[in-house]
DNA sequence: TCGATATGTATCGGTGACTGATGTATGTTG
DNA sequence: CAACATACATCAGTCACCGATACATATCGA
């Protein structure tokens, strides 16, 4: 019998972030450093002791998984890519993050004093 | 001339909780409890060590507030509720849920290999 | 009546992800 | 030839989260 590990605790932005860049398909440190930025708007800079810290773990969790190395005009170049279980974390990440925006967002427009979008909106 | 404060970094899970939960209206902390558990479909238990010190942080940061005490059955309630910067903070960040949401979407699908929802998903 | 459970507040110490600083090496640019 | 960009990596510190614990009152079942 499976027990399926529900790990249930949500991800830090820079994790997300890097997951979601190896979304399209394998990448290296730094190339993964200018997808979060612009996934961001660049909004977020990822950090080089986040993004190899996070490389290691997301490794060992199985998210990830090395992806060939190159050396492009002399420099070295380790490529990652997604594992399926990694595609799969993402896509509950995203649902998780939809849901929680859609519902925050009802509660929102509930909110005492909401001004429905028009200046001074009071119903008269 | 003012100068627009962009604290950029994303809520965590309870924190975000807390305020989506505040957004409806006051509400005192073991309320905070039961609401982030309905948010996140029973799968957030907040901790009481996490909410006392959240609570503390966001009032501090001036995202929530104080909005009275009531004493029910013999027990002290302490109520707390959004304030405008928190639930402008709040919009902000899930405006930011939904764009990465979106994009994440958009390159998981674009992923080597995406099986575009069907078994066995070749062209051939 | 008495212990267990639920509600309600709060603190302390530990964990883990993130971050600033720093290090090494090579290629390019002014 | 110095400055900068690319590319790898580590260390120590911070901060939000969390398990454990504490205290008080009300309720519920044996």
């Amino acid at each position: 019998m499976y027990v399926v590990v529900m790990s249930s605790t949500a991800l830090h932005e820079p994790t997300f972030l890097i997951l979601a860049a190896l979304a399209e398909g394998r990448k290296h440190g730094y190339g993964l450093i200018a997808e979060a930025e612009a996934l961001s708007d660049g909004r977020v800079t990822l950090r080089v002791a986040t993004l190899y810290t996070a490389l290691d773990r997301l490794r060992k969790e199985g998210l990830i998984a090395p992806a060939g190395e190159e050396v492009i005009d002399g420099r070295l170049r380790r490529y990652y890519e997604l594992t399926d279980e990694g595609a799969a974390t993402l896509t509950q990440e995203i649902t998780r993050m939809e849901q929680l925006a859609a519902r925050a967002t009802i509660r929102l427009q509930h909110r005492p004093g909401f001004a429905f979008g028009w200046a001074g909106g009071a119903w008269a």
